[in-house]
DNA sequence: CGATCATTTGATTTATGTCAACTTTTGTGG
DNA sequence: CCACAAAAGTTGACATAAATCAAATGATCG
């Protein structure tokens, strides 16, 4: 199995947590080509403004969708892992109006509209799949902007290391309690809204009170009853866990 | 015209400006029928876990996605005002993640999911439309999460009044320069996490160096230079003005 | 026309940012 | 595989934006 398989079969997987595909359906998924491209380190792979022709899966490394203030500062909005597409509703709106950026070596599976646009003709129940998906995206959004506007620097962070513990164990590449999430405190700050110096104290307090452990990229969670109090986390935000919506023909 | 026809023109005028649709297209928008509502002022219209049947328009007042912390505080991820769909995406994900609020008397015109189902089935290009639209809204959510994250609260002010003067003038109920937001200003302060007392304080700021005012629920700029320059603000993550976006079939 | 809700203003506290030095880890070329 | 440079993490002292508390004024609505 090639990565490019590997990564498209991942993206597969979440996507039938939210989606009742036919096994034809998931046939035609797998089939779809793309063609795997390296990202190095701090590279926009997509830059605001620009017409994209193909869509990003990530199939290696932590890619994210950022914005960039004009004093130079980085705000991250949203953060791929393996599994995730970084865009697919540039499928129905092609000019980039965010950018993305690799926060480490990335390897993607660029998959060219054309092929998508095809399958999503062919089967309508895949671009409602790939549109609920989206819809998910968002909802992650609109999450960060209740955490950020109206908790602390603790209940974010712990905020973060649920949600992408959910997530990576939705997909498979970990579980809830432990997993790799490639990234510098200082990124992990512009997720948040925070300095990389405050990140760092606040992973201690976190650590002190045995909640969880963030040590050379790997987030190990100590309690997570207590990490998910301390977070407020509920994971019904993530709308996974729902092939029961009904397929629309 | 009644309410309910005046206000799916407002959504469809505010369609057209993303998406290049078909005058047979158009009418079956406006055919579309919907049942009027009254929502009194906070009262929650969808609740997160609940599965919604409609699609909520808003023909008047505000309304707004929100979370809920457990002290009791409100966070507002995103405003709707009239002609804006608030949860298009429910069309495929009926199970609700957030929540929707009427931030004062609100008036919305409920549609059947089935209704718009039927209609994207044999228009499938009012499917890509919807999708986009969703794609609009998330892009604005990101957005946010960058200005709360990284700026402080003049410019998240600031950026409010860019964002939604600009919105308001795509869908034709006010120029950005002047324009009615018929909220609190603590409600503001939910939308930016700020606290009421704070965006008091930041609203003077911006009348005093003649930026903008807001007196009486109407948004008054004063120099629209100085407000997007504090604001940093430029319109493109709203993705208007492209219907150039090629139609997919 | 009183009562509730929204706005305004001041005094004080607190969470987080900033600046700066130091240590540890990571990655790379010899 | 080592040595060393660069990046990331850690810690402390201090500064500041925004929160909190409190009280007064102004608006709105039965």
């Amino acid at each position: 199995m090639t990565l490019a398989e590997r990564s498209i079969e991942l993206f597969l997987r979440r996507l039938l947590l939210r989606s009742n595909l036919s096994m034809e359906e998931q046939e035609a998924i797998r089939a779809v080509k793309g063609t795997e491209v390296t990202i190095p380190f701090r590279r926009d792979f997509v830059v605001p403004g620009r017409t994209v022709e193909h869509v990003s899966l990530v199939a290696e490394g932590v890619a994210a969708r950022f914005d960039l203030m004009r004093d130079g500062r980085r705000a991250i909005a949203e953060l791929f892992v393996p599994g995730d597409v970084c865009d697919l509703s540039s499928l129905v709106a092609p000019r980039a109006g965010w950018g993305l950026t690799a926060l480490n070596g990335v390897h993607l599976v660029q998959i060219p509209h054309a092929n998508l646009r095809t399958l999503m003709k062919t089967h309508p129940e895949i671009e409602a799949a790939f549109w609920r998906d989206s819809a998910a995206d968002a909802g992650v959004l609109a999450k960060l902007v209740g955490n950020m506007g109206r908790r602390d620097a603790k209940a974010r962070v712990a905020h973060l290391f649920c949600e992408m513990g959910v997530r990576m164990e939705a997909t498979g590449i970990g579980t809830r309690e432990h997993y790799a999430l490639n990234i510098t405190q200082e990124q992990l700050g512009d997720v948040m809204g925070l300095t990389s110096v405050h990140v760092n104290r606040t992973l201690s307090a976190l650590r002190d009170e045995d909640a969880v452990s963030f040590h050379s990229h790997v987030v190990r969670v100590l309690d997570w009853e207590r990490l998910t109090s301390i977070a407020e986390f509920d994971e019904a935000f993530l709308l996974l866990d729902q092939p029961e919506n009904a397929r629309l023909t």
